[in-house]
DNA sequence: TCTGGTGCTGATACACTGTAACATCGCATC
DNA sequence: GATGCGATGTTACAGTGTATCAGCACCAGA
């Protein structure tokens, strides 16, 4: 599970999951949600990874000794987690993250993906959400939903690397 | 690409196929790159369809009568017109369009994808790209690429929807 | 002409991703 | 207890993508 390799300091992973399962549990709470078993490990196992997980990873993380996840279950718990905003899908990978932030219902993300450490870091940006908002609106096009998606190299490997 | 007014004038599609072979056939021909039939083929079945397709649609339609084209082949295909700008891959969909533009290498793109009509539009927008540069810079990160794609309603469906 | 290399295609197999359908279980309510 | 509902388990299957090897056309060079 916790591999920190140098690059990428994750003591932060631990307080991350711990954090986003607390928040998973009070959403969960407001909303009159179940927060059930399968839900927590699945939130849990997302959240412990800054690499994004494939379904299958992850039934594959929950199963053993005596358990056995199937893959179709852990989809349902990802429909329920994404839902609710507390994973995010990354479309471009096939894969989930948690949701790092508390923002207002998973509007207007950014996903920066680094292809040498495979971590991804996520933020907001309205500056990009208002030009991309006139660009819509010139086109004559209404959105309900947008991703996007950037690839390259994070700040930690950039610092790493012997010709930037 | 052309501009899908009122309904959805498909007369226009004719047009935007055998724009895109003929943009193909100057490209390869500049590059020194082969542009063979089961190419010309697989670009031919994208652009001719305002939706986007999968690659095993696509080997479906190309198959028939004495023809089989395995989905493999048009993968294979697939990736030489990508690489080199004449179709894009909608990631959210794993499908693909033609590209209706002669813009620089792919750069900026936002494609825009009609959950009524299932058309998608594609267009680009330098004012996000830079406001998105600023924000990858603030945070560090080196984009080498990236996916922008908007979900929504398109323009001729919103004037024929009756509660816009 | 032969020979070897390169790039494209065909074909099979396989891994990964995602959904449909049905059975079961736990739990709350009546 | 009976009923209903949501979550989970289970099996099967569809869709997406890659690995690998073999054959074929074509070109360059001996």
């Amino acid at each position: 599970m916790h591999d920190h390799s140098a690059v990428h300091d994750h003591g932060a992973c631990c307080d991350n999951a711990t954090d986003a399962l607390a928040r998973a549990e009070r959403l969960c709470a407001e909303r009159d949600l179940q927060f059930t078993r399968l839900r927590r490990d699945v939130l849990e196992a997302v959240a412990t990874e800054s690499k994004p997980l494939g379904a299958y990873d992850i039934a594959e993380r929950l199963s053993g000794q005596g358990r056995r996840v199937a893959a179709v279950s852990v989809y349902r718990a990802l429909d329920f987690l994404t839902e609710n905003g507390l994973v995010h899908r990354i479309a471009s990978r096939n894969a989930f993250v948690s949701c790092g932030h508390q923002h207002g219902d998973g509007a207007g993300l950014v996903f920066l993906i680094c292809r040498t450490c495979g971590s991804i870091d996520e933020t907001t940006s309205p500056e990009v959400d208002d030009q991309l908002d006139k660009t819509l609106a010139k086109a004559g096009f209404k959105p309900s939903s947008r991703i996007l998606e950037v690839e390259g190299e994070c700040g930690a490997c950039l610092g790493h690397d012997p010709n930037p």
